[in-house]
DNA sequence: GTAATCACG
DNA sequence: ACGTACGTGATTACT
């Protein structure tokens, strides 16, 4: 038999730095609870124990504290983000039926070395779990360690026993004692002996077994005379701390181990508190299910199902549609069926469901009138749905509201807004779980058919829900105009852009392929030969063991894992071995290859031309996102890269328009920050590196270097990302003094940026968000860290996110506008491509000049700022010449 | 599934 | 004193 017992801190301290911050909607922190369950999980498969416990520290953690190493929580105590999780992971446990022991007065370790010694008094085995080394003193033959290590967010365990102890340290366990008794613990307050360090008391302890046995022969021991003379003057020292060292095992708590015997967890404590934390994943994983009160409060929905067969029927049903405030609509992806439901106040609803299959009269003409303007809908994901009508050639008229783009625009950084997912975050309902809840007699009258569709009814009135919870939060936001004006109207733009598609030449670019391959193959060849190996160069351990071990190469930096073999190193190194530009050119050509020639071949549609899908629901900033293909980071910045965008065309007679903004973040800054001087640089429409440049150094705009000017253009950068001097010397080479006199240089000339960026990070501290000038949010939980990287790192987003997110609003509000101006005015050209600053529209060959001034003007004239958006417009037949 | 790397704005 | 720029996505290797 076999009891595990965790120390408590310990573990949980290593839970909450190995998981990234987490939180529920409503701000409590959950990543330490998290973390702990998932290690309590792995242990108990890997150890099977019959019995399980944990044991907290009730000590104040000034004084021999448990935390990990690295964190310095001897002075500062444990950080308030973990704190508040404590009570709730004691809660958990507690309904997980698993025993904690804590004790005022005594420590974790105290109590575990009670709970093993009990345990092997009555004749059972005991695996200690813990991050700390002290423990190991505890080790016997009956009690073994397991020592949980954290590196890069991955948990281990190394099982420590008698046997693994000896050969790691060369003597017994109970040594230990004598060990941390010889060189003390500085984090533990034990002084041990003065002058002597980890390295000589090892030694020591391995040869005369302990301090007991070193001093006994103390003259006859060999030792040399400067250590002779610290250890006789350590005497009392050395004995002091090994009675501080010593574990006690008879702190007075009643245990044995039949106490913490497993049993079933409590289904109806814990669901409500993993509803509360939000983890769905365990709910499934430890098969729970809501307690049976919970069904009762479930709201009372009234459903009238009703299968729409009849034209004359649905001509009764569309009056009601139509007068509606507004109706919840889910359609099926193909939109083969829809359902309806008439929410009201009352949270009474009807559903309607009609299917193709089902209906006898013209279904096109039912949908045509649906998705009208006459009716106010209210939908989740209007983008996807959006694909399905202009897929039918539908109009996309009269939608009201979004969930999920709502649910997206309160938090942009949740992650996830998947229906059953938001019904978890809102409402701690957890609808995976749920059996139909509606009014019962009213389910029961359903056909089965309809019976098997409950999921889908369940889902509309989830809609409604959540439609009346974020609608006010919207509008206490100020959130709304920037759904109604921006989100949803992109929506139809974003679904016809991806429908679209975007013309490739397949020939050329196979072509391209088969040149790389050829080179790829060829420095293959040399890079082997130079290495005097063949070895896979696609592996940064393989290539690192090369470059850094066979050739005897510097590295400079390290990774996680090993050696850094980033281009940044390479580049470095470059003059020190042929084989790194051989390497440096591999890279290149692989990257071509495989990501943009291959990747891009196989997404090549029917119609030869790729459609990408822009994600709206994903960035933290309201920019949008580019995937399956990204089209957003077609190579351009080196000549063989650029040739991709050779491959990007127009179809025959047809021309591509490229607009892109001129410095639209910068511009963005001059005007919220109000700095005149960065102002006066737009308006007169100088080139506004240059000017940084004259203005830092100190000289006339005529006299500026292109070095001058890359610098300046590297400070402009940093400034909009939230620099540091550090940062910036490394990025133009420069010592970080002297970076740091740039920047001070900067500020003095832009004052105005100075107190903006002063001023914003103070008001986000205070609001807990930063919002950009249309209003969208972002909330800044990591501004509250006590983690110092975390912080910082809030407040570098803090300076950021209103500037790229302005940016983002902006040229939204632009493709709006472009899509609607190119219908208006009867043109066939479309948007085909947006790449943050940058729209594409496919026109035919006579409308290219006209489309071009379109552009510009839609994106200059998008919003009024106080200085003027600059855009720029080319006309080409391929990507590369339109840009 | 995560890490390393590199493509873009 | 801390550790070192914002926002993305795809590929490859490796556990």
């Amino acid at each position: 038999m076999k009891l595990m017992v965790l120390d408590g801190n310990s573990i949980v301290n290593r839970a909450f730095y190995g998981v990234r911050l987490l939180s529920t909607r409503d701000g409590l922190y959950t990543n330490a609870i998290f973390g702990f369950l998932n290690i309590l999980q792995k242990l108990l498969e890997e150890e099977k124990p019959e019995a399980l416990c944990v044991t907290f520290d009730l000590k104040a953690p000034t004084f021999r504290h448990k935390a990990y190493e690295g964190y310095k929580a001897t002075r500062h105590g444990m950080p308030d983000e973990l704190a508040m999780q404590m009570p709730v992971l004691k809660e958990v446990l507690d309904a997980m039926n698993i025993p904690r022991y804590e004790l005022e007065g005594w420590e974790a370790d105290d109590l575990l070395g009670t709970i093993s010694r009990k345990c092997e008094a009555a004749g059972w085995d005991c695996a200690i779990v813990t991050g700390d080394k002290d423990s190991l003193q505890l080790i016997t033959d009956h009690t073994k360690v397991k020592l949980v290590t954290s590196r890069m967010g991955q948990t281990t365990t190394r099982d420590m026993t008698p046997e693994s102890f000896r050969e790691e340290y060369g003597f017994d366990p109970i040594h230990m004692i004598d060990l941390k008794g010889l060189m003390g613990d500085s984090s533990d307050n034990i002084p041990g002996v003065k002058g002597i360090g980890e390295k000589t008391a090892m030694t020591l302890i391995q040869t005369y077994g302990s301090i007991e046995g070193l001093y006994a022969d103390f003259e006859a021991a060999a030792l040399k005379p400067a250590q002779r003379k610290k250890l006789d003057e350590g005497r009392e020292m050395a004995k002091l701390s090994y009675d501080l060292a010593s574990i006690r095992c008879d702190a007075p708590i009643v245990f044995s181990p039949e106490d913490a015997l497993r049993r079933e967890v409590n289904n109806d404590a814990l669901y409500p508190l993993f509803l509360k934390l939000e983890f769905s994943k365990f709910i499934e994983r430890f098969g729970l299910t809501p307690p049976e009160e919970e069904e009762a409060q479930q709201p009372e929905v009234l459903v009238t199902a009703v299968d729409v067969l009849s034209e004359g029927q649905m001509g009764e049903i569309f009056p009601l549609l139509e007068q509606a405030h507004h109706v919840v609509l889910l359609p099926l992806p193909s939109l083969d069926g829809v359902t309806i439901s008439l929410g009201e106040s009352d949270q009474r609803s009807w559903l309607y469901d009609i299917r193709q299959s089902h209906y006898e009269g013209d279904y096109t003409a039912l949908l045509r009138r649906l998705f009208s303007g006459g009716i106010n809908k209210v939908v989740h994901g209007l983008k996807a749905l959006c694909n399905a009508l202009v897929a039918e050639g539908l109009p996309m008229e009269g939608f009201v509201f979004d969930t999920e783009l709502a649910a997206y625009l309160l938090d942009p950084t949740a992650g996830s807004y998947e229906l059953r997912k938001l019904a978890m975050s809102y409402f701690k309902r957890d609808m995976e779980m749920s059996v139909a809840y509606y009014n019962e007699e009213a389910f029961s009258a359903l056909s089965d058919d309809l019976k098997a569709q409950t999921q889908w009814y369940e889902d509309t009135a989830l809609i409604e829900a959540l439609y009346e919870v974020q609608q006010p939060q919207l509008a206490e936001q100020g959130l709304i105009d920037l759904l109604e004006q921006v989100e949803m109207p992109l929506c139809p733009v974003l679904a016809e852009m991806e429908q679209a598609g975007f013309l490739v030449d397949r020939k050329a670019l196979a072509d391209f392929g088969q040149m790389l391959s050829e080179n790829i193959d060829r420095i293959q060849q040399e890079i082997y030969a130079l290495a005097g190996k063949q070895f896979n160069i696609n592996s940064t351990q393989q290539l690192g063991t090369v470059l850094f071990e066979d050739l005897g190469l510097h590295s400079f930096k390290k990774t996680k894992r090993g050696y850094s073999t980033s281009a940044e190193v390479l580049e470095k190194l470059r003059p020190y071995h042929e084989i790194v530009p051989l390497i440096l050119e591999y890279r290149q050509l692989s990257k071509l290859k495989s990501t943009y020639v291959d990747g891009l071949t196989k997404v090549i549609g029917p119609d030869g031309r790729i459609h990408t899908s822009f994600q709206n629901t994903v960035t933290a900033t309201g920019r949008l996102s580019s995937v399956e293909p990204n089209l957003q980071n077609i190579p351009v910045r080196t000549p063989l890269g650029a040739e991709m965008r050779k491959m990007f065309m127009a179809k025959p007679g047809h021309v591509l328009v490229d607009a892109d903004y001129s410095q639209i973040e910068l511009r963005i800054l001059a005007h919220i920050a109000a700095d005149e001087a960065m102002l006066e640089g737009f308006r007169t429409g100088a080139d506004i590196h240059t000017a940084t440049a004259a203005q830092v150094f100190g000289v006339e705009e005529d006299q500026v270097t292109r070095e001058m000017r890359s610098s300046a253009k590297a400070v402009n950068f940093g400034i909009v990302y939230g620099i540091s001097a550090f940062s910036l010397a490394e990025d133009i080479g420069v010592p970080q003094w002297k970076a740091k006199e740039y920047m001070e240089r900067y500020f003095e000339k832009y004052a105005g940026i100075r107190n903006y960026q002063k001023s914003i990070v103070a008001q986000a501290k205070e609001q807990g968000y930063v919002a950009t000038e249309m209003g969208r949010r972002r909330w800044l939980p990591e501004l509250k860290s006590s983690n110092f990287n975390l912080r910082s790192f809030g407040e570098r987003v803090a300076l950021n996110m209103p500037i790229q997110g302005t940016a983002a609003d902006i040229i939204k509000l632009a493709m709006v506008r472009v899509q609607q101006r190119l219908k208006a005015e009867g043109l066939a050209g479309r948007l085909v491509l947006q790449v943050h600053d940058e729209l594409i529209v496919e026109c035919p060959e006579a409308e290219g000049e006209r489309v071009a001034r379109l552009l510009e003007e839609e994106m200059e004239q998008a919003v009024s700022l106080s200085v003027p958006l600059l855009a720029e417009a080319k006309i080409g037949r391929a990507w590369s010449d339109a840009h």
